[in-house]
DNA sequence: GTTAGCACTCAATCGACGGGAGTGCTAACA
DNA sequence: TGTTAGCACTCCCGTCGATTGAGTGCTAAC
């Protein structure tokens, strides 16, 4: 059977009636809503083809339809070539450039869940790639050493190295040059044990001593790239009863909470970037098993100097698709030009 | 009335049965339960007083007693003077001592939520009573300056600071020697304005230069005062209807994700701080209203240096209090012992 | 191909009903 | 005077059946 013209418009309303009222919807609505003109009767045989073909489904023998997972991608799908978005309004949309990337990041997902009404998420851009600008070795005190590294962005990265024995003051100069000459330039996941070795076999005799700094150094480095990721507006979960219904808000809070869980979907959409790096999970499609009743929406943002990070917003399936695209993308915008002429 | 000793004893059993069961009690089943030997209908009498005293309450005519706040109050206190509680074994409790302050903050929290099935949060231990012991102003490129701070206790603060024109090595390194003299062994809160603006006095001419860079370290230092708070096993309270009917859920949720709203409460356990350091706060007694249908059990702990934060359980009216009270305790020492020796 | 009509299905709602847990009160007992 | 047995009463809660109403599928006529 052939999804035509006639099809497409019934579906398309049969969804988007669901979206606004979140009730099964019947072939007499239908006959109403859409200017067609036909009768509910005709209405009805329409709707069992697209039941027959997946599109929609009925959750009891004598109740209306809603949209199935393969109803809602149709639907996604279509509207994502249909139109440009128009811009969506931000309410109260003041987004300060933040010296501390972690307080613009939840400003962020605050701003996207209060305005969009679902929970959000944002992940922290990854740093891996950005190159080493500056590294200094101070001594605080006769047996700790600090170690600072910036890196291109500013992130700061910092640690305190206990040292059983204290370090010279040429030594230490000597330290920085070593560290200064190798490392700056490079990227942090150019950094690996090969270039740490080479250091240690230049710095030469004082082996021990100056090679456990040096390894101190690049654990620094290394460092805290497990992904920082912050959520807001979790309790937006409660508007839909579909999805705290059974217990189900338990696993939601909770995957919300365990933010790691949340890691595979900012991969994942870090990978499929495509395009306008905005990204549909319907359903099954996310790689997060308790969303399995939710739709997720991910767009990629790059703060300049090409650090990306992830920002996802999860709602029911009949979530207000085109607003969500519409904020991510002015997001998008607006994090693009308060970060490009950096 | 007086609440002579077998009221009393009748209460305690009526209390630590409902806790058990979380259901109604009758007095059919306090007359078995304890060993007064007393027929339902003398405790049905007993059971009417220690209501009119305000004890318990019935949710309904024909239902069993649940105790009332001033119930809980009396169980609570009983209970903290009556015995010396033993220590509860905590499962797979391994606190590693950790350089970053925040996974160990994060470890307590999920250690102890896991252990009491209640949620649990945690506040890093405020500093502003650390002693600065080492600060630097380095430069990184000709426009941008970093300072790095280091106080007691290993916490370290930074700071990027955009200068207009550049400075030269030697009045950076005056300033490294103005800044080191003037603010080491100080305490952050004695940090205050009197003290910068001698700072600028004394280092003269350049004044507006100058005067930039150091302003901009006083804010480092003051900045991030902000406290931070961890939570885990918020999903923990959908154990408990009593918590999650109505929408609570999405209130207590709510109030757990804005960190900002525990504010109040680690202020007031701080400042309570009485001996043990152990606080009960049952249904309105809490300061945050999200909280009038629980119970909040707080502790304070040190890490040595007299950096002190505060760890919250939040669960049911009727919670496990013994248990509570016993893995805080536990957790109290194992961070003691953990930072006594520094 | 479209539509009116009709029988059918099924979830949701409502009221009636009975069981059960628990109470308060009274009267009898030690 | 304190304790207890007995009893009527209250009220929650689950079950059952009837009713309602929205919606469907099918058939026959247009």
């Amino acid at each position: 059977m052939e999804l035509d013209q006639r099809k497409k418009i019934i579906l398309k309303a049969v969804i988007r009636n669901y979206l606004e009222t979140g009730e099964p919807v019947g072939s007499r609505t239908i006959s109403k809503y859409t200017d067609l003109n036909l009768s509910s009767a005709t209405i009805r045989n329409e709707m069992a083809d697209l039941e027959e073909m997946g599109y929609i489904v009925q959750p009891h023998t004598s109740a209306g339809r809603i949209p199935s997972d393969q109803g809602y991608r149709f639907y996604v799908d279509t509207m994502m070539e249909e139109k440009d978005r128009e811009v969506v309004e931000l309410k109260e949309m003041l987004l300060e450039r933040q010296d501390k990337m972690e307080t613009l990041l939840k400003q962020v997902a605050k701003v996207v869940a209060q305005n969009t009404q679902y929970a959000a998420m944002i992940s922290a851009p990854s740093t891996h790639r950005n190159k080493v600008k500056f590294i200094q070795l101070s001594r605080v005190n006769p047996e700790q050493l600090l170690a600072v590294i910036v890196v291109e962005g500013n992130v700061i990265k910092n640690n305190i190295i206990n040292v059983a024995e204290e370090l010279s003051d040429e030594n230490l100069l000597k330290l920085n040059i070593l560290l200064n000459t190798h490392l700056n330039g490079l990227s942090m996941e150019e950094i690996n044990l090969g270039i740490i070795s080479a250091m240690k076999q230049q710095a030469g005799v004082h082996g021990s001593l100056i090679g456990e700094v040096i390894d101190a150094v690049g654990e620094a480095i290394k460092a805290d790239e497990d992904l920082e990721i912050y959520t807001s507006g979790t309790n937006n979960i409660f508007r839909y009863p579909e999805l705290t219904d059974n217990g189900k808000a338990s696993e939601l809070v909770g995957t919300f909470e365990e933010k790691q869980q949340l890691g595979s979907l900012i991969q994942e959409s870090l990978a499929e970037d495509a395009g306008t790096g905005i990204q549909v999970y319907i359903g099954d499609e996310a790689p997060i098993k308790s969303m399995k009743d939710c739709s997720v929406v991910t767009a990629t943002y790059e703060l300049g100097e090409g650090m990306k990070g992830t920002i996802g917003i999860v709602g029911p399936k009949r979530m207000d698709y085109d607003k969500v695209i519409g904020t991510l993308r002015t997001i998008q915008s607006k994090l693009d030009e308060l970060y490009r002429n950096e």
